[in-house]
DNA sequence: AATCCGATTGGAAACGTTTCCAAGCTCGCC
DNA sequence: GGCGAGCTTGGAAACGTTTCCAATCGGATT
């Protein structure tokens, strides 16, 4: 820790040829075997490692990529960004979280500040979203990829997918299992997934036939707001189904459920969202809608890959289907 | 993203000053108020913002800090990222997530490639560790913090616990509950927390008086493995209390105990290890050994914050208690 | 044997920033 | 009125790398 690091001079004159041909030898093209083979070994003998920053400035590239969400312990998140490690890592890139913040104002701020050019590009999935910080986005320095709403009109690349459609997916499953008074338990409406979520509803609701059709807005994507939410929503009449809009909802809705001395499948069918590990571990195991985090993050972190190389690179869009999963919290399998 | 970004260079040109007193303007100290608001005016007409490569190549410092682990993707380890990320960002610095990969010879190659200078220091918590990883990690040229194994003897700067400490409290606790058949489900043994806590275990069945004691290893840390280890553990004759090396194989046992006609904890009481989210939404809710991952992880980045700060300060080691959370699978509160 | 071409090498510039050093200025004091 | 002190400013170097360009060398072709 106090010794030095060698620099590439330093390396040329063990070898005692000049800077260009060392940097050449190591890196480049168009230097002789024999060239090589000197530098090489003066390289070794002083344990020689070329300097990041001093090449990035030159070559005007960071090979890092920015993963900016709200919160990095949802394991929502947690998954993609352990997709879009494993996809950028191979490729030399490294990844660098960031936080947005809650709000629309935060997070246009942090992509403001890739004007400082420490990234290559930036995979961002926003909370909420307003037409600020859609401008900053098209305005950005580096390629910006958004996982979330489709953008295609825009003219930014996204990775969206149809959780109003998954919704509807689980409300079908349900009524196709018989149930005809279904409750749906959603998180804050003004966040962007939860606005997605409330569309889906409201639109299967209208197609199907039902006793009862009721709703409560949770205050958050949380087991504890979940399990007060739903207490509120069960308190209003019975009910046999249970949409959540995420899996930790649908956790609490399952506990309310079973304070009312109730059980879940046989008297009440639940459906969560998002397919996470806590889901499928939970008992009863969770149905719920998957929407591809894997996936998605994923694809953004290929799009991210080919508009690093090209920036000139059209936009592009992505969009992963939702997929029910059935399991045992609506009487499926396993 | 097709417009160039402004430098510095170009601010000066416009407010028709130095180079060097454009740079005191902005960010250093020695410019007069009426320098500094002409400057000011030409760096936001020019929507100017300081490039952060060329900023560290000058101040050799990158403000980013790298933190690695195996898996991103476990809860722990997410835990501990979100800890260091909030006592970090606000200090300005950026965290790279990076893999260790399995073995202590990946991790070491990746220790190694903190030669290039990309970060001002690295957090890391090894999997497994040998001689020649602690070595890499006393030679590197940044300050590096291990989470995990208390390397005070090495000069390294470590953030510890006594998972087998915890091992010890939970069995004891059990004990206490008046439990005499106690069966200890752990992971791989080749691994620094799974060696640990297998010390725990046989330290403490020596000092509990008992019917019976047994244990059984896991393939991995993970529900399936627990369930499966569990499956052969209670198949050997019949138990009153499991302990469980974390809480994922945790849930695996009481899988295994409710398949067999009994329940968690009137027939057999679960304890889990690391309290996590997980562990603490199931039902039942997990008693749980809580190994302070937040705190180890804010722990590691104060540290580093130091040694950032000032590379040639001593090293410094944390010790972070174990911590038993008593909760429904041992018939505690809640 | 002279010329030309390709392969290889070295010099120098450039990327964008901060800071050392010297020079200029103003102001106050003697 | 002259001189020194202190504040401000500008020039220039430095951080470590890659690559353009010119120069050199060797060999082959005419």
């Amino acid at each position: 820790m106090t010794s030095t690091r060698a620099t590439l001079l330093q390396v040329a004159e063990r070898a005692g040829v000049s800077l260009a041909s060392t940097s050449r030898a190591l890196h480049g093209s168009g230097a002789s075997p024999a060239m090589v083979e000197r530098v090489r070994a003066a390289a070794a003998e002083l344990g020689y490692s070329a300097d990041a920053i001093g090449r990035s400035l030159r070559l005007k590239k960071t090979f890092q990529v920015a993963f900016a969400v709200a919160d990095i312990g949802n394991p929502v998140y947690v998954e993609m960004m352990r997709a879009i490690h494993e996809v950028l890592a191979p490729h030399g890139y490294r990844v660098v979280v960031m936080s947005t913040g809650d709000t629309a104002t935060s997070t246009t701020e942090l992509v403001r500040s890739l004007n400082s050019g420490f990234v290559d590009g930036m995979i961002v999935s926003p909370l909420r979203t307003d037409d600020r910080l859609i401008r900053e986005i098209q305005q950005a320095p580096v390629p910006v990829v958004v996982i979330g709403r489709a953008l295609d009109d825009r003219g930014i690349s996204s990775v969206s997918t149809d959780s109003a459609g998954g919704i509807g997916a689980a409300v079908r499953h349900l009524h196709a299992l018989g149930r005809r008074r279904i409750g749906f338990l959603n998180g804050p409406l003004d966040t962007t997934p939860g606005a997605a979520r409330q569309r889906g509803f409201d639109a299967v609701a209208g197609e199907i036939t039902a006793e009862r059709v009721d709703q409560e807005v949770a205050g958050d994507f949380t087991v504890t707001a979940g399990l007060a939410a739903a207490r509120r929503l069960l308190a209003r009449g019975a009910l046999d189904a249970l949409v959540a809009a995420n899996d930790l909802l649908a956790i609490g809705a399952i506990r309310a459920v079973r304070e009312l001395g109730l059980s879940v499948p046989e008297d009440v069918a639940v459906t969560g969202m998002d397919d996470t590990e806590i889901g499928r571990v939970f008992q009863p195991s969770l149905t719920s809608v998957s929407l591809g985090s894997t996936e998605r993050g994923r694809a953004a972190a290929r799009i991210m890959l080919q508009l690093a190389d090209d920036p000139d690179h059209a936009a592009q869009q992505v969009a992963v289907g939702p997929e029910l999963r059935v399991r045992e919290s609506t009487g499926g399998a396993q």
